[in-house]
DNA sequence: ATGTTGAATTTCGTATACGAAATTTGCAAT
DNA sequence: ATTGCAAATTTCGTATACGAAATTCAACAT
């Protein structure tokens, strides 16, 4: 039987909301969010908005000024350095714990996934790709059984799309490697720990390289 | 030259002093938070009240009842078992980390820290000596320069400090083995990462695997 | 005794109000 | 033109107010 959800509150609709803006780079780093203007255009009161801020601060992705209300933060390069070291053992991790405790619909749920990135790949679809490849890790953060991966890896992606932004401005061929999913997917589903965990760092490794690669590219172009 | 800090606001305060009755035991699994009440204690309005107990839910530290308010979460076994997954991976790449990047004056800081320890396991004082602890893999995860090593980590403690409440009623010998950190300590100083490494996976087993056995013996004794 | 209904009460989410701190603005003095 | 300073304005943090949903409780029916 289904469980009765009650509505959002107000505080997570406007947190959801800031929090996409940022991520999405609507909110360029270093704008200042304005309650009474937010409260206006969001159609509520200062106080959601006020919660919401709270809740990106300890988040990170807003600083305080010091002086009055908040920034969104720049999304440093070293931040993005820290959070690939980081998934460099994570997501070994992840796939490690996920062979052993597949659920039983994994297999469709994987295809549905690599199908929608090889057609976003395929009509050169970045904004596809990058959903994509979130949920593909997120399933894997599932799989896994393990809480504390899924939610620490939950603010990690915030900081990724963050970084994404810039990066998706180049050519889509340069930063994606969409096959290597694949192959990971398949040691996974087979049970093949060694082969999995293998494919992962491999695979986080890679990513890192490229984008790093592109990132400071786009900073200081030659 | 210093910089102005400007006081803690109400928000972060009441958080502080909530987080901290959530992970002594004061407040107990199951507990509900009443707004009203928390305000008259902490002679506030219920408003930063409000704003705390935001960041709690997001922190997982409370769940939300569905009906009024949120109770204090349970700190179930599983969720421990996960936090250690997590850390035989995590706390290993500090210590790598750590070993390439050591600050100048790190040979004192340790040392003061396990005399700290030292001192807390001669006289039984466990607080102390789950203080030292912290102190001590949190001075790692700066060592290692990686913020989010150290920020997902400060989320995990708040849920250990909880498990250990329960832990620390039984006879200190069982659960410490504060000898490891010095080993550690001397492997990171001296920049041997391969020791540091298999030093760290080393202690991060074994002080799951006896607390671990304390918190079953505890829900079920012989 | 048990179940039902609806009024009283509690308690939360959100709106509004208020005071204080910071910033901007305007104007006079150099 | 630049600096100094005070008044006006903005904007935030926090308090208070209000309406709605949930819970409690009591009267009543079975």
């Amino acid at each position: 039987m289904e469980t009765i959800k009650p509505q959002k509150s107000l505080v997570d609709q406007t947190y959801e909301i800031l929090l996409n803006a940022i991520c999405t780079g609507e909110f360029a780093p270093g704008t200042r969010l304005n309650q009474d203007e937010l409260a206006a255009r969001l159609n509520v009161s200062r106080q959601p908005v006020n919660s919401a801020i709270s809740i990106l601060r300890t988040n990170r992705l807003v600083v305080d000024t010091g002086r009055r209300g908040v920034v969104v933060a720049e999304p440093d390069i070293s931040l993005f350095q820290s959070i690939y070291e980081f998934r460099s053992v994570i997501e070994p991790l992840a796939v490690q714990l996920a062979c052993t405790r597949l659920p039983a619909d994994a297999a469709p749920e994987a295809e549905e996934i690599l199908i929608r990135g090889e057609r976003a790949v395929a009509t050169r679809d970045t904004k596809a790709l990058l959903e994509a490849d979130i949920d593909f890790h997120q399933m894997l953060y599932r799989w896994s059984g393990n809480p504390v991966i899924d939610t620490s890896m939950q603010l990690n992606w915030h900081h990724i799309r963050r970084s994404m932004v810039e990066v998706l401005k180049t050519p889509l061929a340069a930063v994606s490697s969409w096959a290597e999913h694949r192959n990971i997917a398949r040691a996974v589903l087979s049970g093949d720990t060694t082969a999995a965990t293998e494919a992962m760092r491999h695979h986080i490794n890679h990513a890192n390289e490229k984008i790093t690669a592109t990132l400071a590219d786009r900073r200081d172009p030659k």
